[in-house]
DNA sequence: CGGAACGTTGAGCATAATCAACGACTGTGG
DNA sequence: CCACAGTCGTTGATTATGCTCAACGTTCCG
């Protein structure tokens, strides 16, 4: 057997008394614990691994256009996507946003019918789709796991479907502000909470079903309630009064 | 042994020649071959049948509270239901209906967040949902096709959000009309599609995000425009020109 | 410096909601 | 049998919500 500090490299994917060690692009990956992946032990995550390839897509970029071939998927590992329904005269939806340890990708199908653009400079792990869903078949706590988040996936997007279908601009708007704080508030020292706009005011217009005007006028009744604040032109808001934001969201 | 003519019954459960035939309340199931169960042998199907219960629920009554424990799932057999989700102050937005061998519940999860209602007299095949989950660890295949029907209904609720967001009362109008003749529609002899709609106005309303009235005038709309044609106040439905309401829903 | 994004604000308008009335049909009870 | 209430659908008049169009300020970048 090769000492270690002889080939280092190799050394990773060795067998040592039955253990594997994680494969070296896994092994600091921020995402490890929580995509996907963490279903895996470490043998399982060195064959995904092997299908899989490090791709930075710089900000604004489309990852993927809807009508494409679905010829891959992936794991995001940094930044944030939108992805979208357009509408043949350009009208456009978000159906969903997607954070780090957020897969994306249709499976099970030729074609895909969504488009993915990166919203900041993205990190994703991408498979190649027919080899990911081959080992689909070898890995049944990753599927179980893929099975629970296009569950819960459904159920946000039958909750998006209330607010598209019922909910008027101001409560749109507030029921956006407290879902971002729910995912990755920060509550300041004095009570407030710090919460980080993910997309441009035409993002959220597209995101909410709304205009971008109608958008910036509820911002600023929120703000001129004394509800929110936040800097003219800033995508950083402090929610200064939880419970009114959540009575407007959820009226008697 | 016993002779199959002595002991008819328990002959259905035998096995003969390492072959298993299918459980007596599955034999003549209208949805033997289009539900989850369609991925199971008889082996696996007489599993699934013994935690399995036949129910009838008349129209009009509700099978699952929002906010009710997670207890159970169940395959529709026969009718069609809703899936409703609802806001404290009463508005309502349907977020799916069911039809013959679509499957109902949210599995892995304590507490249901939405409403199903039977819209017609109901009969379905219904089971305890840990039972169920269980069950599902030693059905790999019928695990895997019900990930692929999770997509598929996650696509399909994307495809929603963007009518509820983006498109307007006659685009919608018009898009539910066709999306039922896809689904159901029956070709007549003079070239028209006939569409049974499966909901009253109030229930396309609340499908679609709109009022009764709007859905209604719409509906008159359409048919001055003579492009469907139905009695006044009745629930079948001509269309007798598909191009323009294909025109309707995607233009240019 | 000029242009392009982005956000805000105002004025006017269009779409769909609201409020209201009415006809058709159904089932119930006198 | 008929009167009645209840449900459902249609249609009209009016209103309100959010869209459209427009102008303007700020920031950022070539």
């Amino acid at each position: 057997m090769a000492r270690m500090d002889v080939l280092p490299v190799a050394r990773a994917y060795s067998d040592i008394a039955g253990l594997v060690a994680a494969p070296p692009r896994c092994r600091n990956c921020a995402v490890r614990d929580s995509a996907l992946c963490s279903s895996l032990d470490n043998r399982e995550l060195s064959a995904l691994s092997d299908i899989g390839r490090r791709r930075t897509i710089p900000a604004g970029q489309v990852v993927s256009w809807a009508g494409d071939a679905s010829s891959s998927c992936a794991n995001v590992v940094n930044g944030t996507l939108k992805v979208t329904a357009t509408m043949a005269d350009g009208r456009e939806q978000i159906v969903g946003l997607l954070f780090p340890g957020d897969f994306v990708g249709q499976l099970f199908s030729d074609e895909t019918s969504l488009t993915v653009t990166a919203l900041t400079d993205t990190d994703i792990c991408s498979y190649s789709r027919t080899a990911f869903e081959g080992l689909l078949d070898d890995l049944p706590r990753m599927e179980r796991m893929l099975l629970k988040r296009t569950m819960a996936s459904l159920n946000e997007a039958r909750d998006r479907m209330l607010s598209l279908g019922r909910k008027n601009a101001q409560e749109r708007v507030a029921g956006f502000i407290l879902d971002l704080a729910d995912r990755s508030g920060r509550e300041e020292h004095d009570g407030s909470i710090h919460v980080h706009l993910p997309i441009s005011r035409g993002g959220m217009a597209d995101y909410l079903g709304l205009t971008i005007e109608t958008v910036s006028r509820q911002l600023t009744n929120l703000k001129s309630a004394g509800i929110i604040s936040f800097a003219k032109g800033d995508r950083e808001c402090r929610i200064l009064d939880r419970d009114q934001l959540e009575d407007i969201v959820n009226p008697a």
